[in-house]
DNA sequence: GGCCTGTAGATTGTATACGGTTTGGTTCGG
DNA sequence: CCGAACCAAACCGTATACAATCTACAGGCC
């Protein structure tokens, strides 16, 4: 009807859509998604919403209830624990494969990304608002480059499923408290170990990263679910 | 057309028809599922269909080639290695916890599946077929049992996902080797440390169990991928 | 006045139909 | 005899249509 290029097929348009939707918090946490509604934006019909809508479902995004459609999923804090938990010892995981896998170029282009990440977070304190999503990409970026140097595809697949679940609940944290003022350090923690090579050290600083991360958001807002 | 009983919904119904199918080996691996001869097989039409093998893709199970459909996931002997070991690191957080929080019950409900499983064993030995199906589906029954006892959901659902992509192979352990003679010893002393409440012990048994399954089965047929 | 019931609208679940791409075999040319 | 191009059948991707279920509101009964 519109789209030639099958190269991303329909469903994979919705499922990037709704996402990214989902992630930036755009759907918040509970609201409905409803599948003619959605059809209609993206000027599609609803067999490749519903098939994004499955997609969506079994990576924990959204949640079905039979009859009563899909709804962006709503984690409890005790849910976010457990989930960054996993997070945590995936990531630590995939940091020390990395560790040990590097090269010259990956360190320089993590450094390039914290180093745009930093340009970003000074214009996001001075409130632009595309600054802040940019950073939030770049952000995304690091940690996917950092363990997709791992080269273990299902230990990636399985972790960036693992962060996406995470993502709306970091975007809060983003808003409402300093994790703009707390990361940066962070990472740069993690770089420089990296560098050095100390595959353990910078397993053991993602998983810290992830935690304090975790903890804060709890501490900003501690029921959620 | 047929199933007037919505509550096991009709794609819910494909995808484990199709996921026992995968697991047991009846689909074995590269295997091309053709939409069609399967809604014909279970009198439904293509949609549910496709949903089904749309979940069962985003678990892994199976492979999509655009417009050359769905085939079942082959697994290279590295990524085998990469998804056990995963499976090792999830499985011993998720035995840790359910040790701390067993109770009595749970310590029986695990001792009455194994006497199942070694009776069912014997009987397999002795050339029982269905008794060796019984026992790959007392063997899933305790591992998800165990990790149950975590409480921690998501986990058992990641955990569930991860395993599942590795049954297969196990299966083929089963058949090939000696699976049936080694895995009673390791989940009997899984159970007694179980039962003291030793729990760091319980995860190291458990990450030793899958990692030992797995070097066999490589040993047994390196090159599957 | 509150609660239950019945009906209308909306939304999901499933089936069928159609267009496009891939595949395998056959035929023509070298 | 072998290889390449073409044609037909099969299959996938998408749209549309229909059936079943749920929600909400209105009306009547307790």
């Amino acid at each position: 009807m519109q789209l030639q290029r099958s190269v991303p097929s329909l469903p994979e348009v919705v499922y990037s859509h709704l996402r990214d939707r989902i992630l930036d918090g755009t759907y918040a946490a509970g609201v409905p998604l409803r599948q003619e509604e959605i059809a209609k934006s993206l000027n599609v019909s609803r067999v490749p919403v519903r098939e994004a809508l499955t997609r969506l479902e079994s990576e924990g995004l959204v949640v079905l209830r039979p009859r009563r459609g899909y709804a962006v999923v709503a984690l409890s804090a005790d849910e976010i624990r457990d989930i960054a938990d996993i997070c945590e010892r995936l990531e630590a995981l995939a940091a020390i494969e990395a560790t040990r896998r590097r090269t010259p170029a990956d360190v320089s282009a993590l450094e390039a990304i914290l180093n745009e990440m930093d340009r970003l977070g000074a214009l996001g304190r001075g409130g632009d608002q595309a600054a802040l999503a940019a950073w939030v990409a770049q952000h995304r970026a690091f940690h996917t480059r950092l363990f997709a140097i791992s080269g273990r595809k299902s230990l990636c697949r399985l972790l960036s499923q693992t962060r996406d679940q995470l993502e709306p609940y970091i975007r809060i944290e983003l808003n409402l408290g300093d994790y703009l003022a707390q990361a940066p350090a962070e990472h740069r923690r993690i770089l420089d170990q990296f560098r050095l090579g100390s595959a353990e050290e910078v397993g053991r600083l993602c998983a810290e990263h992830i935690r304090k991360s975790c903890e804060r958001l709890l501490q900003l807002a501690p029921n959620h679910g």
